[in-house]
DNA sequence: GCAAAAGTGTTACTTTTACACCCATGC
DNA sequence: GCATGGGTGTAAAAGTAACACTTTTGC
């Protein structure tokens, strides 16, 4: 963390959300303090001359050791007074050779299986968890808005582009766990039949020649989700100016 | 612009879309340069310790003297080549006492009323102008992709929230001129019968005891936007996390 | 009386919602 | 044979889309 390699000014903070086959988490780190327990999104500075989203993929790896997710910039907090609160503060002057410059932060966030990726704290980070989204848990700078803005923007953005649900699944997958990964998104349970009906309209949607097996019920059709067949169906709607 | 006040590496650019009655149009400046005329964004860097926000709402002042009007921060551009063009380099190290920095820069866009705010150039802006959006114009820098992407994100945004659209039109307004807005926002013709149906099913469209007066066909009837319903009725489907 | 824009309804089609029972499998 | 979750259809309601003529005004 030398003067020399990083703008003092400029951070990202990483809101990931990981989706465990049954509800949306967050990755935390925790660092320790003086015996408290302070919980925040994996962040810090920019270097110098270095691409912003290749920062938020370089620090999301050097604090969790989390690599290959694609991240998306959502928004900037650049308010003067981010960094207020006294632990905060301290915690600041111990980590950053320029304590007191004006940092605008540019977050970035990303929806991925928990499985497909192994973390483990390093850096500063004394601990890295998914904790889950329902329930509340106070952290530190302005990481709550950040959070909530970033999981906000997401469902926002799944509504428009489908395709990043279908990430979160395995190459072949059941109707109910597409259905299970929805109403984890929207935080509420949906109706069966309607869902199934209205997926099977998606042409992307395409039934393979393979069924669950070892379940103790019926067991369920596996479908895959067909990328080409997608980005023709989508690409349409698009406009540019200019 | 002395080094005491100006953070170096951080900017602010304004992409402001004025409706005239008629069409969309994108607020440009102009500076002359070795005989050529380079149209960009009002821009220019944060002052150290400035919010963003503030920021936004001094340069744009600073550049073209429209103030009062809402900024939203839209995306951030980051990359560290986006001031490569010969042209633009030659020109920051005219009037940037750190030209070689690398400057990221947060984006922000509005929409307004043309006829609401009064502009003329002010600081190294040459001339102000309301460039059509329909028309292509090529922009320094990178602001030819700041633009489009700040008008694909401002089009998305009236999906959501339709009340933007209002806050273009005149206290009283006909439905004809609710329609020619709604045209120039999605860039397509819409059906009369259709258009008025859907409309007026929106509690918060109330039609008021007048009519036009002067014009040599039937008059037509004005409504108001009612702020209170309007808030009532989209108050539902906002969720918080933590 | 004519030009110009305002205003109005119906029909066919598509989408959404609510809702209950049989099926295939493991144990 | 029973527990478990998979899989299916229909009817009512709401919404969307296409389309043409009458009305009121100024000149």
């Amino acid at each position: 963390m030398s003067e020399f390699h990083y703008n003092p000014h400029i951070s990202v903070d990483c809101v990931i959300f990981g989706f465990d086959d049954e509800k949306i988490n967050i990755l935390l780190i925790k660092r320790k303090q003086e015996g408290e327990n302070v919980y925040a999104l994996p962040g810090d500075l920019v270097q110098k001359g270095e691409d912003l989203d290749v920062a938020a993929t370089r620090v999301l790896y050097e604090l969790t050791g989390m690599e290959n997710l694609y991240l998306e910039q959502f928004k900037t907090f650049g308010s003067p007074d981010r960094t207020s609160d006294p632990v905060d503060v301290e915690w600041i002057k111990s980590v950053r050779e320029h304590p007191e410059a004006r940092v605008i932060t540019v977050a970035y966030n990303s929806l991925v299986k928990t499985e497909d990726f192994d973390y483990r704290p390093s850096s500063f980070a004394e601990e890295v968890l998914w904790h889950p989204i329902e329930k509340p848990q106070k952290l530190g700078f302005d990481h709550n808005e950040i959070a909530n803005t970033g999981w906000a923007m997401l469902r926002e953005k799944i509504k428009r582009e489908p395709i990043i649900a279908f990430s979160l699944l395995p190459e072949k997958f059941t109707l109910r766990q597409l259905q299970t990964l929805y109403e984890a998104i929207v935080g509420q349970e949906l109706d069966k039949r309607n869902f199934r009906k209205r997926m099977l309209r998606n042409r992307f949607l395409v039934p393979m020649n393979e069924k669950e097996t070892g379940v103790s019920h019926k067991p369920a059709q596996f479908y895959r989700f067909d990328d080409a067949i997608y980005k023709e169906e989508f690409a349409k709607d698009q406009w540019f100016l200019f």
